[in-house]
RNA sequence: GCAGGGGUAGCCAAGCACGGAAAAGGCGCAGGACUUAGGAUCCUGUUCUUAGUGAUACAAGGGUUCAAAUCCCUUCCCCUGCACCA
């Protein structure tokens, strides 16, 4: 229980009461519109995710206190399945997902609602605001709170797309998509959302080969159609049962497992009958491209789950195929129950087709024998397969056997090669997973082709140019992804927009049998975040919200009065929200997890810069990385971190939000620690602590030197954290706040500064320094000094002059300090006495000179040795002088800053003044001479090593 | 496959974009102070060397430069994101 509970509490109903998180149009000062990219609802999130939403707060709280009036709305994203799975969980009495509830937090009776999908959203959304963001302190402006299943976003979204389509933007053609059977297309991606099995899965592109034998085709997949003239037989796998399909005219033979994928690809797919694998080893068919009758060989890898189920075999480049015919060629007997003479399989021999460097004629061979592989069904082949695909798809040439391909590159000639048995007939296309899917449902998960598709055109070549050419103009950061953001917008081609099933989402405006996908109903809506205030207080209903509405609130088009009459919108609303969107518009800040850079900024870019004109496009990105788990990622669905308020009433809010804010720079990855939160929570109480001693100790107005060293380190930290948090940097910021500036508060008492009038200047300036990152241990202190008002909704006092000079006779001290105790610890004595020795006055002049000489250019060794031999009193001293102006020299050459105070500087004085000082640290007497004076105590002549800037010491 | 990032002290992590003093800050560790029993606080130290102002480091190896962690090249090793998942 960390009782900062009530503190918080307490200030943040503070704000809500002063109306701090309302945004309201002032046209009198600078907006500030920042947002964060708003999660999806599935599920409770975790402490990784405030990561993101503190640095977007924090933010908009400086942003408030450099005179920006700032809009920052949160929202959340519904669109999916998501909320249908984990209603249909509670349905279902899932026993986990209810424990998971339960111990989140979500009461028991509210479980029979949550059978409800939309009870789900709404659900998450309360606890979303009222246990995370509003818990966390933002000053998020609440009243605005959208999501995207609500009936006015979802008119928001219809304009989008028909706006889109305006364009001509939305295309149609067919796609291949992984699809379940019941619930139509499913998402398959590592955090399994949609599914039960199957992650990593991707969809491959298979070419089919079309093998001839009298007039049916036995139908191989290849992922490798350029290997085709190295085809000497084909391989069959005689335990399994194989299926006689019609395809159109003709007639092909797959496995079974294949033959249902394929009518989800291909119309009219009947199958015929059934044969057995065995019946037809020993066949012979004509290979395609090459023409030439090759047998069908036994092989047990050939599996009916993988591709067509038949295999074409290249020895040469395959290295299953090698091992699998070497061993058929080594055990005749094994070939014999098939039927197989051997003769026919010694006759087969490999064809050597690509060269690639560093492998021999047939690359399978080598890699099998540089990994020690000896026959088939060893595991490694894998990996040996991947290996020479590798090599010889970058680095592989075909070579002369190849007919017109011959001396072609891999690259090149895979996709002629394909095409070119495309286009003959030879070859068709299929699409299949990686690996076994199986959707939430239990049913399995298949690539199905849909004809209708619809897709967002990003490949769109003015489109490109055009976002790409507006990104240069704005501030985004990491710089590498404003660097290759660009790289990012060409990468991108068309993306389907749409999907079908049972889904949570927007209606595709076109044709509604559609459903607007989760990441094309989310790239415009900072916009919306202006108008949703309107339809969240009833002023604006969905039923006004027509394409002429919204072409008037966001692209100025129309006249009021007719919009107003015909979308019965009084006018003045109409005028107030197309005032709000010219004021709020275009965003400043749109802040977003790393993953991110490829998914959502790329199409927030295109959308916006397809569909709103040139003054409404986006300012700037802020990318964030993760807060990662041990080992392995801390994920919504998967759970493994600890629950946001449970970690809130452990170290209490502040505290977070400095971690987040300090332990690391926003663009690297961070492993979740308790043990670190809890430090900064001990760093937080060290400051207040030291602020309540501070404002409680008696004071004297009495001025000293220290105290203009203070207000002028403040001075500086101000400044310098104004500049890191212009570039968004919080943790130098907070590096400066939280640390460099309690260490200086710490010296100031150290040094015996007591003044009331400094003291209160420091937290002046402090204290609302820390309001941005820790607004609540901010507020409490601004309120115990008596500062009045509150600090959250104050300035940031202008940054005050810096003393170059105070700065620096603080320095020196602690110098000379550092430079007492390091002789101490090498003679480990412990002196009773300490003589200090100033410079001699000569070799500060010398110093003078050099510093003139530098600032005209012309310091060097010798120039400057000739220059003080020409003054009388120096060259008394001749070797000496030689000796240190070679080293002033060198010295100069590397710092000039520190040399010139040190000219200036009357250290004799200041090392006195210290003394008192000095001698309490140091817990010993302090003589101090000037080596210029005539009789000094100086037993082993150390003052001949005093130099400006560094006084000598003799202990005894 | 495509694209991108990184290797700095026992650990985390700044600095590297605009090359110029062992390299911020934190943690950990060691000594001390204090006074308590707190997940305290405050000093000091923490590459080596040395009565200090010296030497040497920034994955490895080259190069450019008066000067490189910082720029260029090569090698090794880690990591991340990737479209109907948000």
């Amino acid at each position: 229980m960390s009782g900062y509970d009530e503190m918080e509490k307490r200030w943040q109903a503070e704000w809500s009461r002063m109306k701090l998180d309302n945004a309201e149009r002032d046209a009198g000062k600078q907006k500030f519109t920042i947002i964060f990219a708003y999660p999806g609802v599935t599920g409770f999130l975790h402490v990784g995710h405030l990561r993101g939403y503190t640095y977007a707060d924090a933010i908009g709280r400086y942003k408030r206190m450099t005179g920006h009036n700032v809009l920052f709305p949160v929202g959340t994203h519904a669109t999916g399945n998501g909320a249908i799975t984990l209603a249909s969980r509670v349905s279902n009495k899932d026993p986990d997902f209810i424990d998971y509830l339960i111990r989140n937090g979500c009461p028991e009776e509210k479980l029979e609602d949550l059978k409800d999908p939309m009870k789900v959203v709404d659900y998450f959304n309360t606890v979303y605001v009222n246990d995370y963001w509003k818990r966390f302190g933002f000053l998020a402006d609440w009243r605005r709170f959208t999501c995207t299943v609500y009936p006015d976003y979802e008119k928001f979204i219809q304009w989008q797309f028909r706006k889109l389509n305006e364009q001509g933007l939305l295309i149609q053609k067919p796609y291949y998509s992984p699809a379940c059977p019941v619930h139509g297309p499913v998402a398959v991606d590592a955090s399994e959302t949609d599914i039960s099995k199957g992650g990593n899965a991707e969809v491959q592109e298979y070419t089919l080969l079309k093998f001839k034998r009298g007039n049916e085709y036995l139908v191989a997949a290849t992922l490798r159609p350029e290997t085709v003239y190295g085809q000497v037989c084909f391989w069959v796998n005689p335990d399994v049962e194989y299926v006689r399909i019609k395809n159109g005219s003709e007639t092909w033979i797959v496995s079974k497992e294949a033959a249902e994928k394929l009518q989800l690809q291909i119309d009219g797919i009947t199958v015929l009958s059934a044969i057995p694998g065995k019946e037809m080893i020993g066949w012979m068919c004509e290979a395609p491209m090459i023409h030439k009758e090759v047998p069908v060989l036994p092989a047990s890898f050939s599996d009916p789950n993988v591709g067509s189920g038949l295999v074409t075999s290249v020895p040469s480049d395959a290295p299953d195929d090698w091992i699998s015919l070497e061993a058929l060629k080594k055990d005749p007997a094994f070939a014999m129950r098939y039927g197989l003479s051997e003769s026919l399989v010694g006759s087969i021999v490999p064809v050597s087709i690509i060269s690639i460097e560093g492998y021999g004629e047939f690359p399978a061979k080598d890699v099998i024998d540089s990994m020690g592989i000896t026959q088939p069904g060893d595991p490694r082949l894998d990996e040996a397969k991947k290996q020479v695909y590798k090599d010889g798809y970058h680095m592989g040439r075909m070579k002369d056997v190849c007919g017109p391909f011959s001396g072609m590159r891999v690259e090149e000639a895979k996709d002629k090669m394909k095409q070119a048995m495309l286009d003959a007939g030879e070859a068709g296309i299929f699409y299949d997973l990686t690996e076994e899917v199986v959707c939430r449902c239990g049913m399995p998960v298949r690539v199905k082709r849909v004809d209708d598709q619809w897709f967002i055109d990003y490949g769109n070549d003015d489109l490109t140019e055009r976002t790409s050419e507006h990104c240069r103009g704005m501030e985004i950061y990491p710089p590498e992804f404003y660097e290759n953001v660009h790289s990012t917008l060409n990468w991108f081609r068309e993306r389907a927009c749409v999907r079908q099933g049972n889904w949570l989402g927007t209606k595709f405006p076109l044709d509604e049998k559609w459903t607007i996908e989760a990441i094309s109903d989310s790239t415009l809506y900072p916009l919306y975040y202006i108008i949703s205030l309107y339809a969240n207080d009833g002023r604006i209903s969905p039923e006004n919200m027509t394409e002429e509405f919204f072409d008037h609130v966001a692209l100025g088009k129309g006249d009021v009065t007719e919009v107003s009459k015909n979308t019965g919108v009084p006018e003045n609303i109409l005028n107030d929200i197309r005032g709000d969107v010219e004021y709020w518009y275009p965003l400043d800040i749109n802040l977003g997890g790393k993953e991110h850079m490829t998914v959502h900024f790329p199409v927030y870019l295109f959308n916006h810069r397809a569909i709103l004109p040139d003054w409404m496009q986006p300012k700037g990105i802020l990318v964030n990385w993760y807060i990662t788990g041990k080992k392995n990622k801390i994920s919504k669905s998967k759970g493994g971190a600890q629950p946001i308020p449970g970690a809130v009433e452990q170290f209490g809010v502040d505290a977070l939000r400095l971690y987040y804010a300090h332990i690391a720079s926003m663009f690297v990855d961070v492993e979740w620690n308790e043990d670190s939160v809890m430090m900064y929570r001990q760093r937080l109480d060290r400051i207040m602590g030291t602020v309540g001693e501070l404002l409680s100790s008696d004071q004297s107005d009495e001025k000293k030197d220290i105290d203009e060293w203070l207000i002028s380190r403040f001075n500086g930290y101000s400044a310098s954290i104004k500049a890191a948090m212009d570039r968004y940097d919080l943790r130098q910021a907070a590096t400066a706040v939280y640390f460099e500036m309690l260490n200086d508060i710490k010296w100031y008492g150290r040094r015996g500064g007591n003044s009331k009038a400094a003291v209160r200047e420091a937290l002046r300036i402090w204290i609302p320094l820390m309001a941005p990152v820790t607004p609540h241990i901010a507020e409490e202190m601004w309120s115990l000094a008596g500062f009045g008002g509150l600090v959250s909704s104050s300035q940031l006092p202008a940054a005050g002059p810096v003393s170059g000079s105070a700065e620096y006779r603080e320095e020196f001290i602690r110098e000379v300090m550092s430079d007492i105790s390091q002789i101490r610890k090498v003679t480990s004595a412990d002196p009773k006495k300490i003589f200090l020795y100033t410079s001699p006055s000569w070799k500060t002049n010398v110093m003078r000179m050099g510093l003139e000489m530098m600032d005209s250019g012309t310091l060097d060794i010798p120039s400057l040795t000739k220059r003080c031999m020409m003054d009388e009193e120096l060259r008394k001293n001749g070797k000496a002088v030689t000796e240190f102006v070679k080293k002033a020299v060198t010295d100069l050459s590397r710092a000039t800053g520190s040399k010139r105070d040190a000219t200036e500087t009357d250290e004799y004085s200041l090392l006195v003044s210290a003394k008192g000082f000095l001698e309490e640290e140091l817990g010993a007497k302090v003589e101090v001479f000037s080596s210029d004076s005539g009789s000094i105590y100086d037993p082993q002549n150390k003052s001949r090593a005093a130099v400006p800037g560094r006084p000598a010491i003799y202990l005894e």
